[in-house]
DNA sequence: CGGACGCTTGATTAGGTTCAATTACTGTGG
DNA sequence: CCACAGTAATTGAACCTAATCAAGCGTCCG
């Protein structure tokens, strides 16, 4: 009997079917049959974990799979001819990535753990043939991708009409939010990424970022506890009216459901 | 006989087939047998045509059809709470808008003609009933949406990491592969959208965009024609490497093949 | 213990915005 | 067809936000 939300995944190394997994109404709510099920648990493959720092994919690979994350966290970032990284998106346990590789049959982009994560591996050809027979599947596939069209467009938003204080609070809500859904605190939680990568991802230097979360201190919107990194939102009323964010799309900043 | 590539497109508000209309080869690239032509020609609507300014779709609207655009151009944007627009992206004619929707049924933007814009409607109903049957067309639609997923991730890297003339010599060299693709010039093009748009698009106040365009005219770079909408592009390799491109991706600035 | 890296804070600079004024279009009605 | 009004585009000057440069501190890890 697991003793928390996530700790069949401890086992994920071993042989944990889909059904026993958690993470199976986050990663693939597909309110598939239970025969569905079984012939997806077969097609997946898990792995050994990631470990910080290393590349689960590169911009440009050839295209083979689509990850769920079990545990842990990733970035993913595109790179300009003249060697500058921008990061798309960061994602965490529960969700999917890979998909957009699809197009050309290449991933577009590169994605790296920050810190230890395990992963369920679904090769695209069994999932291509499974979804022939299961439209729920492709509409699934379908709807992620129109999210995160959408959710990119917001970042657009961000990129091009927000001030550093904004930018900041909006990411902080929608990570807050996106732990909610997954039945974690909102308001509490660790910052898996570093001030660099967040800066680079919200467009501002890694100074900036550290000056506005000092303001929030200042302004009591936010505390640190033990490090750096694990950030309490005291205020989450606050950051929301900073942010300046559309009701139900405040997980569009950082979320990237499909890699 | 056609006089020119797109000549059929005058007949747009008479019984014009799909297999007649040059933008067949365009808008549904789909290798589609004879009779799918015929049942896609069945259920597709042309109204009559848009005028400048005019709403095709606001933000929220419920989701009813794609367009695909036979003639003129469109630009689309999203609204923040705080009122503040941000344009995501510019269609031009054999480009299709509005598959976006389909993630809950609604329009998640707001698109509106830039100058007189004649479309071809598919319900999505009919086109969905279609898909069913048709594997080649379930593929275009998701090639499309993940085009369009890399084309705004190369938006964010411009708007978070390129200078004012980066943006701008990025846009007109996109601009330019796009037409030229279309079989147009890729030296001489009419920009639709106005100064106020183009900064809007790439994150600048209109009164950069206007002195960046200055700048290039004095590194010969750009010449206006006519009017300060009708450009000419002298050294496009100039621009080119002004513009920090991936091979091939030029085209992902302001293309926004998903509405 | 030492070195590297990550984070913070201060001082200075710069790219782009904002404000303001002028000129060039576009379209409309007489 | 021209006059006029309103909008779009350009250019200049002042200003400001965030970047850059620089220094110091903390922390992780060999």
């Amino acid at each position: 009997m697991p003793q928390n939300k996530f700790s069949s995944v401890k086992g994920c190394g071993t042989a944990v079917s889909c059904q026993d997994c958690s993470l199976s109404s986050l990663c693939l709510p597909l309110s598939l049959h239970e025969q569905d099920i079984d012939r997806l648990d077969a097609i997946i493959k898990r792995g050994r974990p990631y470990q910080k720092g290393q590349t689960l994919w590169r911009q440009g690979d050839d295209f083979h799979s689509v990850l769920a994350i079990r545990s842990g966290s990733v970035k993913s970032f595109i790179t300009s001819p003249s060697g500058e990284e921008q990061i798309v998106g960061f994602h965490f346990a529960g969700e999917m990535i890979g998909l957009n590789g699809l197009f050309n049959k290449k991933y577009p982009i590169t994605t790296v753990a920050l810190e230890t994560t395990t992963v369920c591996d679904i090769p695209y050809d069994s999932l291509d043939a499974l979804a022939d027979d299961l439209p729920e599947l492709r509409d699934q596939v379908l709807q992620s991708m129109s999210q995160e069209i959408s959710e990119d467009q917001q970042m657009m938003l961000l990129l091009s009409k927000k001030t550093s204080e904004q930018r900041l609070a909006t990411f902080l809500v929608s990570v807050s939010e996106r732990f909610h859904r997954r039945g974690y605190s909102a308001s509490r939680f660790r910052l898996t990424m570093s001030r660099n990568d967040l800066g680079n991802f919200l467009g501002l230097a890694v100074e900036t970022v550290s000056r506005i979360f000092s303001k929030f201190q200042q302004k009591e919107l936010i505390r640190f506890l033990d490090s750096s990194r694990d950030i309490e939102l005291i205020d989450i009323a606050g950051l929301y009216e900073l942010a300046d964010l559309q009701d139900g799309t405040a997980s569009a900043c950082g979320k990237r459901v499909v890699g």
